[in-house]
RNA sequence: GGGCGUGUAGCUCAGUUGGUUAGAGCGCGUCCCUGAUAAGGACGAGGUCCCUGGUUCAACUCCAGGCACGCCCA
């Protein structure tokens, strides 16, 4: 016996026990072990103080969905979580917890050991969260084995990554201008500032200032204009930019000549008039080397050495400004470089807080930003009547990712990975990676990677791993040791080492092998991104252990992760892979998108504009969830409006069907004392087995196609139209086949066939329904678990196109049909002598001889015939197959086509003839389609071109039957109402007109013996007016009754 | 401003190598059915396939140029 079904299914609680089962029956564990075969994955480390998301809950049903996959496809699939704990992010989250404001405080109050205790502390404290919020999607995933990017053995191999890159020449130290946050302060890489949210809206002041030309116009004052957003590196400006294309003008105005870019002058017209007199104008490039006044006195020494003149750079635009640049190579990228290729220097009188320094004793201890420092840098400008326009511009700004302090840009030694130099080699790997969606291969990665710039991997900080540099301190000598493994760093530094972070290795000091000076470590710490970048060595310790292990485990098969890591961790795997190995880190990529609130916007906690995903697997299950977010487009990269209703419907359109088909086949094999077998394959020469096996097949391959491709969401569509045809086609017509008494063997064949179906049903399912699909599985197989079963092969011998076509057909009668007694207001039930079918001429007229007893059944009809010649109710149509006319008639096509269309056509042996005005045109019969239109007034219906004609005549013995059938149903009515088992006997009384004859055959088919039955006996009654003829109908259990095989 | 993606029914989305009647689910309306079904089915209303050009016998589909939205980048 199967364990009864109960019709109230709840699908959460479900959940709940088969999580339970899982852990106790270590299921995930014995699923990896499965088989010798390895699918790769890896995982991609969150950091733990991160709070778990909507979108961990989609990236978690993603890889799971995968992993369930690939192991049921024969490879073991080993999950192993990562946390990504170093880098700001934590740091960050310590300095908030214990009201520490700046560097200072940590090293001088507090102390770097301490820090970094703390931060250890709160990465081992908080990531409890997430284990609680996976599993409930039932994620399974190794948490126990965490890699974790501060482990020693971890960072002995970030230590081993960086030595090999610098081995190579790929790591260099340079002074320029890089992206700084004065808070956290430390320079950031250019991914940095471009990670979520960092770009945001800022109010800037925004000034044009006039630089005083060295030579007069016209005996005029004549300046130079400039502007910017920022006026504090007015300060430290020692050029000018020009676009050496661009034209410039000079033009009066308040009895001075101004010159600025022709083409924006009427984007100023508010400040100098529609048509200010245009004295004289240039190519830029003919104002190049001009000199101009410094507008501060701080560097005006620099005047003679060439400084303060105009240069030409091709990074000035015309899109806003006056099209001259000005420019302060300390605080300004392009400035830095095209100061640098004209020889001159960097004036940087800005300290690592952000702030002023001395050189600037009017400003010294003010912060760039401080609205003090930014009064009193445009008081001087006004009193020196520089400034020509002051207002307050607000635009996107970029700031700090984790401390959100708007950042600057300022010169500084930092340690640059040279991307740059292996960009051929990373654009030539790239190609050996299959991206899902496939545009994200030379679309947003390849772009990404064609721009890719040198990347700054140096944190002024101290939660990382260190650079492990060591430089002597003798001026001049220059010598630099670097250091890739414990051993060695245990014989440099004379002792052994247990623990790699920075106030240990701040306290080994070396001597210089050249000079016999002190070599000491340089002070940075990695970006974290080198850290996870170096998941695949870090996490195996590689090279130090697991050298053939990491050799099979290189590269990963498959990695999943939403696309902001395209730039993040995708990019980080890639460059360090290829840098170090030449390969690209991982064979198939799939980038999801972004879910969205229901109206569209951002999801966000404070605007309570979703619910909780917890919430919505408390209410619906995670199945539901799964299947909601497995179908839609968000699995590649696609935006998705999620809605809660989505996954609600899931249950009503997959889950419910589902499970009622398999309270179905529970419900009769036990009556039967049916048991499956699932290590064999159903034998029918049914045509609806058949063709449910022939469905099947199809299904299967298109699942196992979606799954094979990573394209997931192509996965849940054809089990929903597959569960559709079994409920709606195959288990419908096929009740009767299991209501008979006894075990024949067509009743066996069918139970087979729904056996093997529903088995193999939930196995296509196993990956992205994971709870249902194992229920159902261990109840029907007594196995332990369908995630560890094979995935299913439909046999080819199924495959039936012909037999799938041929019901196609017969849904077409079948549902023309009942059009047509819906529009004669005939109720299904009322039996009728007979409907007529004209295929269309083209098909075979013995196509649907099979399935006479199934549109019989279905329409409820006593007879089905075919016509040939439906002339009379219908105009045949012809369809000329485009695709096949259209190469051999060229022009002509479209005026066959219309002529065919409106009849203008004539039947010619073997032949078609299509005629137009006194033209005509022989067509081949392959070549068209013909069809059947019905006339205006016939009652007909045609569709797909097959024509459906229905006998309304209802003859005396029909209408007795459909009194009957009207009946039946109240009596089954009645016995559902009561809470009868199916199999209950009972008594039963029809009062009312009906023949004896019908009374008895209802009374079988109610498992009822016909007796008179006093009001006061009855378990329920109903009184029924049928036909004009009033009934009344009582029931009652049977005493002692013992439950029988349905007839 | 540039790159990538998207634009199809009220909503969410499918749509094969271009082929002449553009589909599904939800929602809506009408009707039917019910011993697997907290359901199911049939029918119906609802579409300038974002716009404009081009290529072609033929364009939702290919090309170009716009427009709108999203993401990424300047």
């Amino acid at each position: 016996m199967y364990k009864q079904v109960s019709s109230q299914i709840d699908f959460p609680a479900l959940e709940r026990e088969l999580l339970d089962n899982w852990q106790q029956g270590q299921v995930f564990e014995k699923s990896v072990r499965l088989s010798d075969r390895e699918m790769v994955f890896y995982d991609g480390p969150p950091f733990p103080t991160g709070a778990p998301h909507f979108g961990t809950i989609f990236v978690s049903i993603l890889k799971d969905t995968l992993a369930r996959f690939f192991t049921m496809a024969g490879f073991s699939v080993p999950r192993r979580w990562g946390w990504d704990c170093h880098g700001l992010p934590i740091e960050n989250a310590v300095e908030k917890m214990l009201g520490i404001e700046n560097k200072t405080d940590i090293e001088k109050k507090l102390g770097v050991p301490a820090f970094n205790r703390e931060c250890r502390k709160l990465v081992s404290d908080c990531n409890t969260a997430w284990e609680a919020y996976v599993r409930k999607v039932g994620r399974w995933v190794d948490y126990q084995n965490a890699y974790r990017t501060l482990d020693l053995s971890y960072m002995e191999s970030v230590l081993w990554v960086f030595q090999q890159c610098y081995d190579k020449g790929l790591i260099y130290k340079d002074y320029r201008v890089t992206p700084y946050c004065y808070h956290c302060e430390t320079s950031l890489s250019f991914s940095d500032i471009r990670l979520d949210d960092s770009t945001r809206p800022r109010q800037d002041p925004e000034v044009i200032v006039k630089f005083k030309a060295r030579d007069d116009i016209d005996g005029k004052p004549t300046y130079y204009l400039a502007w910017t957003t920022t006026p504090w590196t007015l300060i430290s400006n020692l050029a000018l930019a020009v676009g050496a294309d661009y034209r410039y003008v000079a033009f009066e105005h308040d009895g001075a000549v101004f010159i600025m870019g022709e083409a924006l002058l009427p984007k100023w017209k508010g400040l100098f008039g529609e048509k200010p007199v245009i004295l004289k104008t240039w190519a830029g490039r003919d104002l190049v080397d001009r000199h101009y006044e410094p507008l501060f006195p701080y560097f005006k020494n620099l005047a003679d050495q060439g400084y303060f003149r105009i240069l030409a750079g091709d990074f000035v635009t015309l899109d806003d400004g006056v099209g001259i640049v000005h420019c302060a190579p300390a605080f300004g990228e392009d400035d830095y470089w095209m100061c640098k290729r004209h020889g001159l220097g960097v004036k940087n009188p800005v300290d690592t807080r952000g702030c002023f320094t001395v050189e600037i004793p009017e400003l010294a201890g003010l912060n760039v930003h401080d609205k003090e420092c930014t009064k009193k840098i445009l008081h001087h400008l006004k009193d020196q009547h520089a400034l020509l326009l002051h207002r307050t511009l607000e635009h996107n700004y970029p700031h700090c990712w984790r401390c959100h302090t708007p950042i600057i840009y300022r010169a500084m030694d930092a340690w640059y990975f040279a991307v740059e130099k292996i960009k051929d080699r990373l654009l030539a790997r790239n190609e050996d990676i299959n991206w899902v969606p496939e545009h994200v291969k030379h679309g947003r990665f390849g772009k990404w990677l064609e721009g890719a710039r040198d990347w700054n991997i140096s944190r002024s900080r101290y939660w990382g791993t260190p650079i492990p540099v060591w430089e002597c301190e003798q001026p001049g000598c220059g010598r630099r040791r670097v250091i890739g493994s414990l051993a060695e760093m245990a014989e440099a530094a004379g002792h052994s080492l247990t623990d790699l972070h920075k106030e240990f290795l701040d306290e080994i000091t070396l001597t210089c092998a050249s000079c016999g000076g002190r070599m000491r470590r340089v002070p940075e710490v990695l970006d974290c991104w080198f850290e996870s970048a170096s998941m695949p060595f870090g996490q195996c310790h590689y090279p130090f252990e697991n050298k053939q292990w990491f050799e099979t485990h290189f590269p990963a098969d498959f990695i999943v992760e939403y696309p902001g890591q395209i730039r993040g961790w995708f990019y980080y795997l890639h460059v360090l892979a290829v840098a170090l190995l030449d390969r690209a880190s991982f064979k198939n990529c799939l980038v999801h998108g972004t879910l969205l609130a229901e109206d569209g916007g951002k999801i966000s906690k404070s605007k309570k504009n979703f619910t909780d995903p917890m919430e919505l697997i408390d209410r619906y299950g995670a199945d539901a969830l799964r299947l909601y977010l497995l179908n839609s487009s968000a699995v590649v990269m696609e935006d998705l409006n999620f809605k809660d209703a989505g996954v609600r419907d899931q249950i009503k359109q997959v889950l419910l069907p589902l499970w009622n088909s398999y309270s179905f086949f529970v419900t009769y094999a036990n009556l039967d004392g049916y048991r499956g077998d699932a290590s064999k394959t159903p034998q029918s020469p049914h045509p609806l087995d058949r063709w449910i096996l022939a469905v099947l097949c199809q299904t299967e391959k298109k699942v196992s196609c979606a799954f094979h491709t990573f394209y997931l969401n192509h996965s849940v569509g054809p089990v929903v139209e597959f569960i559709e045809a079994m409920t709606n086609w195959y288990i419908r017509q096929s009740r009767a086949r299991f209501w008979g008494g006894g075990l024949t063997e067509d009743k066996r064949r069918a139970y087979d066939t729904l056996y093997y179906v529903l088995i193999t049903l939930v196995k296509l399912l196993a990956p992205s329904v994971p709870f249902i699909s194992d229920w159902i599985y261990r109840q029907l197989t007594g196995e332990e678990s369908v995630h560890l079963a094979r995935w299913p092969v439909v046999p080819e011998i199924y495959r039936n196109d012909a037999l799938i076509e041929e019901n196609r057909w017969a849904q077409t009668v079948v549902s023309l049909g009942l059009a047509l007694r819906q529009r004669a207001g005939i109720r299904v039930r009322q039996p009728l002598p007979g409907i007529q079918v004209a295929l269309p001429p083209s098909a075979s007229r013995h196509l649907l001889d099979p399935q006479i007893p199934v549109l019989m059944n279905e329409l409820n009809v006593k007879a089905v015939k075919f016509i040939d010649d439906p002339s009379s109710l219908a105009t045949l149509r012809v369809m000329p197959n485009a695709r096949v006319l259209g190469p051999k008639w060229g022009r002509d096509v479209q005026t066959i086509i219309k002529a065919a269309k409106a009849g203008q056509v004539r039947e010619a042996g073997n032949q078609v003839v299509v005629f137009e005005g006194t033209r005509e045109w022989t067509l081949d019969r392959l070549d068209i389609t013909l069809s059947y239109q019905g006339k205006a007034g016939a009652e007909v219906l045609c569709d797909k071109g097959i024509l459906v004609a229905l006998d309304k005549t209802v003859t005396p013995e029909l209408r007795e039957e459909g009194v009957a059938n009207e009946l039946n149903r109240v009596i089954q009515d009645l016995r559902k109402k009561a809470g009868y088992a199916v199999s209950d006997r009972i008594l039963l009384l029809i009062d009312g007109e009906l023949s004896p004859a019908w009374k008895e055959h209802l009374a079988n088919l109610a498992l009822a013996e016909l007796v008179a039955i006093a009001p006061s006996e009855v378990d329920t009654e109903a009184e029924e007016t049928i036909e004009g003829r009033a009934f009344s109908i009582r029931i009652r259990k049977k005493p002692d009754s013992h439950p029988v095989s349905v007839i």
